[in-house]
DNA sequence: CAATCTGTGTTACTCTACTAATACAAACTA
DNA sequence: TAGTTTGTATTAGTAGAGTAACACAGATTG
């Protein structure tokens, strides 16, 4: 019985979902600006995987700004909101850059696409 | 010097990589229904990857019922032109509920997806 | 002060994807 | 008929991701 955590698909490189998904909780601010985030090691448990995997990933948001590892006393989400408002845009933008190329590799064109973006958007509201 | 095809990502799974772009071309009928595809060897050259990951990738394919194998004449596109065209528009629903999926978890409303993806679509055009 | 928690670093192990190098039988081709 | 091409199978090696189990120094807490 192995995570708590549904999360994250044990087929694709955790340590990739984990950055993404520490990106989004900035992102939305569910990792408010300013404040503390938990532990490597809470984290670990809490998405059920090796602290080092946890560490690696919080390192790339070190690097990017995002966070400020503080050595002994935690780490910190940035308080600079501006540059997560425009990490928010970005993520946004890679994604829809990517389904637009998917669509057009498949020959599909722009309005139907989003017809189906339509189609899709219900089956996950909340 | 290694391969001379562009189309893969080393950073990412080649075995899936190749799936896709398989399924991909069938489902546009770059490999037309009932005809012959390229063999395992030359597909291998052309992708710049070893022989047993495209195997491994078209048999995939084949249980799908979208390739059909003969031992020793060669691999053929099914002629079911249903089958295909319903793998097409799963295929394309399948991207777009990831795409839908990926706003959501921002909190991007379907409007302001919608604009995201108009002015991703001009950037690939053609 | 003593215990605990913090981020960080290190070493070793496992598991999987991919590569490499063959081999084989059946079918086509010159 | 001889040679090539087909899909398929096997065995071995390599590289990377993730895990496991520690260790350390500095800060916080009781």
């Amino acid at each position: 019985m192995p995570p708590i955590n549904a999360m994250l698909n044990p087929e694709k490189p955790i340590g990739e979902q984990l950055v993404a998904e520490f990106e989004r909780l900035i992102a939305v601010g569910e990792w408010e600006p300013g404040k503390r985030v938990p532990s490597v090691r809470a984290l670990a448990v809490q998405f059920g995987v090796n602290p080092n995997t946890v560490q690696k990933a919080l390192t790339i948001l070190d690097e990017r700004g995002l966070l400020e590892a503080q050595s002994t006393s935690g780490r910190f989400v940035t308080a600079n909101q501006d540059l997560i408002a425009r990490s928010r845009t970005q993520l946004a933008q890679s994604h829809a850059a990517q389904f637009a190329a998917a669509m057009q590799a498949l020959k599909i064109p722009h309005e139907q696409a989003e017809k189906l973006l339509a189609a899709q958007w219900e089956n996950f509201q909340q």
